[in-house]
DNA sequence: CGGTGCTGCCCTAACGTTTGCGCCTAACGT
DNA sequence: ACGTTAGGCGCAAACGTTAGGGCAGCACCG
């Protein structure tokens, strides 16, 4: 099957024509343990590489053939695939697909690769994933899609795979998160200073750290102020627009109908709007809305959202950080990065010219 | 360094403590490469596996111990990875990031992994991230960034790689895309039936196919109907909602403002819509806009879009299966799936109670 | 002049699979 | 009873790397 060289191919390459180290050391006229120990850089100090001349003639040869190490050989020799298996909720949620960016490049510095599976929140699906990822060696996890509960999260740290969770926080495993609570708070603040007391929240999934502590940042605020929110108030729905929509028609039928609405997450607020719109109210004017990460599209809309802003690619490139230390053996420690609240037309109103410029107030 | 039997772990098995060959082998008292015979199902006719009895044993081990064949290792062996390399401009476009879920899915029903890379239309990186790729012995790729020229798809063609494209066509090269020649005449058509004869184009980049193909379509029907329309009408812009406002700014600021604008891209429109709000345009009365790929949102905006659904999710699922009879050696054809257009309030207007519901017109 | 220590490289054994080849044993045909 | 055949399985050689252990040659020192 295999003929040994079939149009003037590189002699001694693997079967698709690419240069193998022994490619390199035939050419070089040295043993392939030396190509190795030169490309490698062998910072062992014990071991010593290869002189400075011999060094500089494999280095410009594998160059030329452009030669890359087989990831195959490499992964089954050290037993290391520099692989990172990321699972997320939905990656078509342009949060969690901003927060991949940032671990797909901040990976990529540290050379390692990624696989990214969504989930859909499904418990079934979460375990189905990770044994598919897992199958494939990678030498650690991200977990995007934590339940706060963090049962099958003990699983996995039995089995042993170093991870790290991002956006969700969950028991003691180290996390890379916004600081929820605070941008819960600030959004409180917010409608509190418009004078807003009849207010209701879309808390989102009740699973998810991030709802969670939104909504406790949220109400806590309100609860200092001398304004307790009733808990028919308070709606969990899914994180998209159509859970928003839901959601604002739930609150609507309660009868008394609030002023303003905190949305969890800026596509439920956008649901949200609508619902609100289909109502006959005026979002920014007869109804405030408030969401939260301030995607692109929210300075965008007809009636741009007021929204906490969350550093969400930065938060990729932190669990990154986080997992290379983790995967090092050093301490790791949590980090919550900090919101910042957007005011726009959405609370503010027509008066304000609809707010298309971003007034970040720091917080 | 590697203590032979560390905790009571299982012998033979890796350093992780994982299950292999060998460990299944020992255990079932048979040699590896019958394990593996059996394992894989050995469906070569001329060869023959285990018997009966032993192979249930085999399996009901490797069951047991939860073994899952090394990566590594087989794609040492076999030169073959089962994975597959997806560039994309952006995974943080919902509109690639649904195409990559329906990829995802698709791979993995095939038994297939995936790497996915941002390029950012980027020629450079587009480079870079497929030299990154194809150094992870990927078996094929998926190209979801193509520019219209192909230039660079030559050079991959030329190394051996298989691939197909998707969602964006270039010169032969097989792809999946929406058929957005046809899509863009269903924009024109609907607008023309509503009267408008002042049209511009927001026509996204000059090098991909989408954006080209809809723009085509759109004037063709219009030039059918005997309105041409000028060429500074139409302007090239991003893909995303700032490129969107600053294309209606551009064409808002050449004087006779159109009252009707075709964006290539649903969050273009947004941006449009964006700019036609800061302008002191209502959009929908004054302005009908429609959009295109119709994405969840959409529909849920404060003034619902009008827009063109394309089958994104399929698209994903369609590549893929077309990427496996390219493996298989089978004759490749490209495929061009039909969009539909959905009415909204953009361009009904308020008087129709803003189209929260979809009206899906078949194409 | 013999030891000692270093430099510069080679040798070899893995890592976990797959696969062509070939060896047994049992069944079958004549 | 003996030769043939096929089934059931073991053997061993790869695939491309890495890494521990050497072995020459040279300089240096006493």
């Amino acid at each position: 099957m295999t003929t040994p060289d079939e149009k003037g191919r590189q002699p001694f390459a693997d079967a698709a024509g690419r240069a193998t180290l022994r490619t390199v050391a035939e050419l070089a006229g040295v043993h392939v343990s030396t190509v190795s120990r030169v490309l490698n850089g062998s910072t062992t100090p014990g071991v010593r590489s290869a002189g400075e001349q011999t060094s500089a003639r494999i280095r410009s040869i594998a160059q030329r053939l452009g030669y890359t190490p087989n990831p195959h050989a490499t992964g089954l020799r050290t037993q290391r695939s520099h692989l990172i298996g990321v699972l997320v909720p939905r990656l078509v949620d342009i949060v969690l697909a901003t927060v991949y960016e940032g671990i797909e490049e901040a990976s990529a510095s540290f050379g390692f690769s990624t696989f990214v599976a969504n989930t859909g929140d499904d418990p079934a699906v979460q375990r189905q994933r990770t044994e598919m990822v897992l199958a494939r060696r990678v030498d650690a996890m991200i977990f995007g899609d934590a339940y706060v509960d963090g049962r099958f999260l003990a699983e996995t740290a039995q089995r042993g795979v170093p991870f790290v969770l991002v956006s969700r926080r969950a028991g003691e495993y180290p996390s890379v998160t916004c600081d929820d609570y605070l941008g819960g708070r600030l959004a409180a603040q917010h409608l509190l200073d418009l004078g807003h007391r009849a207010v209701a929240v879309i808390a989102g999934e009740p699973y998810a750290s991030t709802g969670i502590d939104r909504t406790r940042g949220f109400l806590d605020a309100y609860a200092e102020a001398g304004v307790v929110v009733d808990a028919d108030r308070v709606v969990h729905t899914h994180f998209d627009t159509a859970g928003g929509r839901d959601g604002m028609r739930r609150l609507l039928t309660t009868g008394r109908s609030p002023t303003a609405v905190f949305a969890v997450n800026d596509f439920a607020a956008i649901g949200a709007m609508g619902a609100l719109r289909d109502a006959g109210a005026t979002v920014g004017d007869d109804v405030a809305v408030v969401g939260f990460n301030d995607v692109p599209l929210a300075g965008e809309l007809p009636i741009a959202l007021t929204t906490v802003r969350s550093p969400m690619h930065d938060m990729g490139v932190r669990a990154v950080h986080l997992l290379m230390k983790l995967l090092a053996g050093e301490e790791v420690e949590s980090e919550r990065l900090t919101p910042v609240l957007v005011a726009r037309a959405s609370t503010l109103g027509s008066r304000d010219g609809n707010g298309s410029t971003d007034r970040g107030s720091a917080a």
